[in-house]
DNA sequence: ACATAATATATCTTTCGGATATATAATAAA
DNA sequence: TTTATTATATATCCGAAAGATATATTATGT
């Protein structure tokens, strides 16, 4: 089975949005859904050179003067493509959380240092939160259909933060305990 | 700045727990930090090749007659180079959830396949959380130091597939609740 | 007896990540 | 005012990572 770039897909997706820059969308897909999806600049540059050779995204604006800057926007193709994509079942996730493993492979000896990874995460995840809580305040209240969906992406992410923050304290008690009974 | 072969360090983290063949290797990765740690097949077998040639892990049995299988463990060079990378701090995890940057690009006239991809994931992430709950039956109570840093990527575990499941049931009564509406 | 599943190693290609180079414009600091 | 720094912008390279596939043996189930 032929296996697919779901960059590639993930480029329609937000370039149906709004049309943008390579630049532009590296930073949209870092603010929008950067935080279940990651992207990295050099994939995504290369991405969207091939989809524009596929015919499946087109240069809408470009300035001649000045700084140069290359906005593309989907095609029709592209949306077709985009759209027969999405009623595909989604892959299963897959995730890469270096804090989680390193603490499977410690030994008892490093838990102090272990104790700091985790003091670390549990303040960049409370940081975040406030973050997310300033997006969700901006968000209209009356919220038609395409931002109630948005809506439920920021949720997740809402979710998944004070998971976070619940398990890091949960952790940092039971090491601070077992540090105490020596 | 040079990167960091992740993989490299995590496969010397499970090998010091016991010896390992590369096959066996993969399966104890997946049932163990699989769920917070993707590692592919492809990916570890060249990396424990690397590694024997530069000396941090060796061929500690090999069956000559019959099935043929290498189990490899960890030299002392292995353990120093790791216990080393361990005092570094985490790198921020990554995640790429295909169901959650679907949402995200889907417009209107796709909330039903939506619906569907939630309703398969809402199964999983049950059926996954029972398999949890037998592994934790499985550990002593009476949990010694090392047993204490495994449950607490076990509990990790337990509240990110309960977030899920809520997140999900919160979805579909949302988009049950739009499509009604109309 | 036969088919299927689990065990086991090996290789190949494509996807993906991120470091780095280069240049301009805007802003901050000296 | 000049200088330094930060933000905007494109481009390329290479190593890390994913996963499809090939091959062979040993259990297990029908």
């Amino acid at each position: 089975m032929k296996r697919i770039n779901t960059t590639h897909f993930a480029i329609l997706g937000l370039l149906r949005i709004k049309p943008m820059s390579a630049y532009e969308l590296v930073k949209f897909s870092k603010e929008s859904i950067g935080l279940f999806w990651n992207e990295s600049y050099g994939h995504i540059h290369k991405s969207i050179k091939n989809l524009e050779t596929e015919g499946d995204v087109e240069i809408v604006e470009e300035s001649a003067t000045g700084r140069k800057k290359i906005v593309y926007g989907v095609t029709a193709q592209g949306r077709e493509r985009l759209d027969s994509w999405l009623t595909l079942p989604p892959e299963e996730s897959v995730m890469r959380n270096e804090l989680l493993m390193k603490i499977f492979v410690s030994e008892e000896h490093q838990i102090p240092q272990l104790v700091d990874f985790l003091q670390a995460e549990l303040a960049s995840a409370e940081e975040l939160t406030a973050v997310l809580a300033g997006i969700k305040a901006s968000i209209p209240a009356g919220a038609d259909r395409q931002s109630r969906l948005w809506l439920l992406t920021l949720d997740y992410g809402e979710r998944y933060l004070q998971m976070t923050i619940d398990w890091c304290r949960h952790a940092l008690d039971t090491l601070n305990q077992s540090n105490e009974e020596g």
